[in-house]
RNA sequence: GGGCGUUUAGCUCAGUUGGUUAGAGCGCUACCUUCACACGGUAGAAGUCACAAGUUCGAAUCUUGUAACGCCCA
């Protein structure tokens, strides 16, 4: 074992233990019978993206859950990869294109999609890195990427299902245009932004008459598509309107006036403009009317020939001069500031354009409908629960998904139309000719489908489907899906319809959605604002450890994270501060052998000290264990902080310095042993928020001469009461030790309020509460002079001072402290009153409670008798503290 | 408009089935370069649990209402 070097490098040693875990396929699964599978799939990645902070939150939560299962004996495998993004890969080799001055339209189809891969092949792998350096242990010799050839294969033979279970479909219909990406998106991929706009008051002259009426609307330039203004049937203001005419403004088209349920009496005037090509709505009401839409846009947001004089001007130009025009002909009534949620493209923010036209959909009310099932009767269920409750909202309420996209990156949809004979069809495979009539002059469909479209069968095509594969077979159904809120719909609901339609099966057990990472101020982290904080610059500033512990330490069960630069001074705090431990005992190694798995402390005469930080260390294992089941993995952090911290390095360490120092070579080795089974455990714990580290340690510790790699090294054990006791540890020891702590406590508050420095030795009289807490404190003197810092300490059940002395009370007995020169009597006297003051206010309380008829009848019989209990302490304190103030004023 | 969440120490947050004196990290105060660690130690100060009403022997916790902030859906 060489020595630790006094300060921990992360920066090497992470790189240098990702590389050995490659090296040693250690993150590589392949089915086996005799182990239990657990799997999660990664939700993969955009290949255009570049790690952020949510992605260190969600993988680092991953690669908890999964590093704690292999630990555990399950055969663990994380199945990784990336996205295609459609949307975002093509506009970002747009973008490139456009700096070389060209245009995709400057090249094939075939040739753009060439340019796409090439782009892949050079940055598509940089995310990948990335989470590597997070230290994620995901198997990467499964790599998928949603366009690869066995994903493209399994999303041809889900469209041709659907498509031939008339679950797909193709129809004119509203949809979101996003005019910058010149594609169709579906309804989540529409962001509505709160936004503040205007209500135009516009009036109509109702032909034949010199009547005007006015419609209200927050996009005028639709107008020009108008084909009819409805009022409610029900509204009496303008029921002698229905079945008039009315005169379109600028285009002087004619207009019907038609009465319809959906109008709002109450909203605008009542009367709404009907444009059944721009809103759904109207779409909807067009249908139920007969009218025909008018188009007057095309898909780059420009008006069209049908928009008259306005073709050709962009579609907010356009409204800007429609409403000039409108004013100067006295046609605006008026103009209100107005908030709504205004679309806007998930990809690029462009204002979306409800627009009807062509496109391809998933009829979903089949698929949703046992998925609903699977969340409800409990199969399947989100944490925190609330999810639930969203989840079955979007899936009761669900609307057909739009899948079609008009860009060339993607999966092309595999539909076919013969001219010749009209015949139109799906198939996995491209046809060399029409089915029906033969010819060969056939053509496929132009658009690709959604992205999402891929990402919908994630967790089975991962392994091969539609081929029944080992694989597949072994590890799917996979248990935990680790996510984000905002992809509930998008991605989650949607891989539940998809596993229970296609594999027959749910595709995993436990949903789990984490928060938000978001500024120290609560703002949502973005490229805009300009307040991302950079995970790779926080692992070259702090060490991947930190990253991923600070998180953990920081997540609460679901809730948003708020996160600065210095809140990753924590995670850095707890390394440094295990690293020191590590060093401590190895300055102190006795050179006997050392076993992380030797557990025989029944043949050794443990000591209190001892005892005590092997139960805690069994606290910490349950309590840890305990959290991560439920989640809860802010309490898991917690629960190990608390114990390598507060436990073993406070108290534990400290106490163990008093043997070291010692001569009792004996005690030397046993304490060493009861070291190292404490801390290569603890550090087990660890090991799946801080597997850096841990491994590092653990080989620096020589546990890697018992179990090569601590990343198999066995879980740890909780160990019961019965396993304790076996071993020599007696919970009144453990009680005893709680309690002396608060008696060292109880003394070197004495200490600090006469200014002693640490090395200032003090004399300290002790009076026991009980004649066997003396005798456990006589027998004990090593580890309480040690950690009191005590030059000479007395024991006497009968000590009276003779002096005025400083003193406190605990609850093994009252300390005393002798001091060279004066007491301040006065100032002690003072503290003593204080004491009482607080002690008379419970025991108030408590004497109230307990003369409290309701309370004594209706409370649980423990909790009376608790403070039965607390009471008779408190008395006992009061008189303790009584007889303090007497010796003082003697 | 509908739904959900949040409101606890200066800051960021825990607080599980209602039950002793409401906790942590950071920050703050005092002392300490001590021999694992100053990325540290010891001791300490700091809270009207958003507000109001109710249920209960007992409420940060349950119910209702109000307010503010945030998110999702329309």
């Amino acid at each position: 074992m060489s020595e630790l070097p006094k300060t921990y490098e992360p920066a090497g040693v992470e790189a240098k233990w990702y590389a050995k875990w490659l090296e040693d396929k250690a993150f590589h699964a392949v089915p086996d019978a005799t182990k239990e599978p657990w799997t999660i799939v990664i939700p993969p990645p955009n290949v255009t993206g570049i790690l952020h902070m949510g992605h260190a939150l969600n993988n680092t939560i991953q690669d908890v859950l999964i590093r704690q299962k292999r630990m555990q004996g399950k055969n663990a495998l994380w199945v990784p990869g990336t996205d295609h993004a459609g949307i975002a890969t093509q506009n970002v080799v747009e973008r490139k294109l456009a700096k070389e001055g060209r245009s995709r339209h400057d090249l094939s189809r075939d040739e753009f999609l060439k340019e796409v891969w090439t782009w892949k092949e050079e940055y598509g792998s940089t995310i990948v890195s990335q989470l590597k350096k997070l230290g994620s242990s995901c198997d990467w010799d499964r790599e998928r990427f949603t366009m690869d050839e066995g994903l493209s294969k399994a999303v041809l033979e889900v469209f041709c299902r659907l498509y031939d279970k008339k679950l797909i479909y193709r129809g004119n219909r509203i949809i979101n245009w996003c005019s910058r990406c010149a594609t169709a998106l579906s309804d989540e991929e529409s962001e509505h932004v709160e936004t503040e706009g205007a209500l135009y008051y516009i009036r109509y002259a109702v032909k034949g008459e010199k009547r005007k009426i006015t419609v209200a609307t927050t996009r005028p330039e639709t107008m020009l598509g108008d084909v009819a203004v409805a009022v409610s049937p029900r509204d009496k203001r303008y029921s002698d309107l229905i079945g008039k005419t009315l005169e379109l403004p600028i285009l002087g088209r004619e207009l019907p006036v038609i009465a319809d349920e959906f109008v709002d009496p109450a909203f605008g005037t009542g009367c709404v403009k009907v444009t059944p090509a721009h809103d759904p709505n109207d779409f909807e009401i067009g249908l139920r009317h007969g009218l025909a839409p008018i188009n007057v846009m095309n898909p780059d947001g420009t008006m069209n020939e049908q928009a008259g004089p306005y073709a050709g001007l962009d579609r907010f130009e356009c409204r800007k001069q429609l409403v000039e025009d409108l004013k100067h002909g006295g046609l605006i009534e008026k103009i209100d500031k107005h908030m709504h949620a205004v679309g806007h493209c998930y990809r690029c923010a462009t204002v979306v354009e409800p627009r009807l036209s062509p496109q391809w959909f998933v009829k979903m009310q089949p698929l949703a409908k046992p998925a609903i099932e699977a969340v409800r009767d409990g199969r399947i269920n989100f944490v925190p629960e609330r999810w639930n409750k969203v989840y079955l909202d979007w899936m009761e309420n669900i609307r057909d998904w739009c899948i079609s996209r008009q860009i060339w990156w993607g999966h092309r949809i595999p539909v076919f139309y013969c001219d010749a004979c009209g015949h139109e069809w799906a198939a996995r495979e491209v046809p060399g000719k029409c089915p029906v009539c033969g010819v060969k002059d056939i053509r496929q469909d132009e658009d690709v489908l959604d992205t999402w479209f891929s990402s919908w069968l994630w967790p089975f095509s991962v392994f091969g489907w539609p081929e029944q594969t080992a694989d597949l077979k072994y590890f799917y159904p996979t248990k935990s899906l680790v996510t984000a809120s905002e992809i509930i719909f998008f991605w989650v609901a949607r891989m539940i319809m998809a596993g229970i339609e296609f594999m027959d099966d749910i595709p995993f057990d436990t949903v789990y959605i984490h928060g938000t990472v978001r500024d120290d101020q609560g703002r949502k982290m973005s490229k805009s604002l300009g307040n991302s904080i950079d995970p790779l610059n926080i692992i070259e500033k702090y060490s991947a450890d930190a990253l991923r512990f600070s998180l953990m330490m920081l997540t609460a069960t679901g809730q948003d994270v708020y996160i600065s630069d210095e809140k990753f001074e924590l995670g850095r705090n707890f390394c440094t501060k295990i690293w020191n431990a590590a060093r401590f005992m190895q300055m102190n190694a006795t050179g006997a052998p050392i076993d992380p798995e030797k557990t025989d402390f029944s043949k050794m005469k443990l000591s209190p000290d001892d005892q005590h930080i092997l139960a805690k260390l069994g606290e910490a294992v349950r309590n840890t264990e305990d959290n991560l089941a439920r989640h809860r993995f802010n309490d898991a952090a917690l629960a190990m902080y608390d114990f390598m911290w507060h436990h073993y390095c406070d108290w534990y360490v400290e106490y163990s310095k008093s043997v070291f120092r010692g001569e009792d070579a004996q005690r030397k080795q046993e304490i060493e042993q009861v070291m190292h089974y404490v801390f290569s455990n603890a550090i087990r714990l660890l090991h799946p928020f801080i597997p850096f580290i841990t491994e590092e340690l653990w080989h620096g510790m020589g546990y890697n001469t018992v179990i090569e790699s601590i990343q198999t090294a066995p879980w740890p054990k909780a160990l019961s009461h019965e396993d304790l006791s076996a071993c020599g540890v007696q919970q009144g020891t453990v009680e005893y030790v709680d309690a002396k702590h608060d008696l060292i406590r109880v003394g070197r508050t004495l200490r600090t309020d006469y200014n002693l420095t640490p090395k200032q030795q003090a004399k300290f009289c002790i009076r026991p509460a009980q004649e066997c807490t003396g005798k456990l404190l006589r027998a004990d003197m090593v580890s309480v002079s040690a950690l009191l810092g005590a030059e000479s300490i007395e024991i006497d059940r009968n000590f009276t001072p003779e002096g005025a002395m400083p003193s406190g009370i605990s609850q093994l007995g009252t300390v005393y402290m002798s001091i060279e020169g004066l007491v301040d009597t006065a100032a002690e006297i003072a503290k003593l009153k204080k004491q009482i003051e607080l002690v008379e206010n419970g025991i108030t309380g408590i004497v109230k409670k307990l003369s409290n008829e309701n309370f004594i009848s209706r409370a649980p019989a423990d909790v009376v008798a608790g403070e039965e209990k607390r009471k008779t302490e408190l008395l006992e304190k009061r008189e303790k503290l009584h007889k303090l103030i007497e010796t003082l004023s003697v």
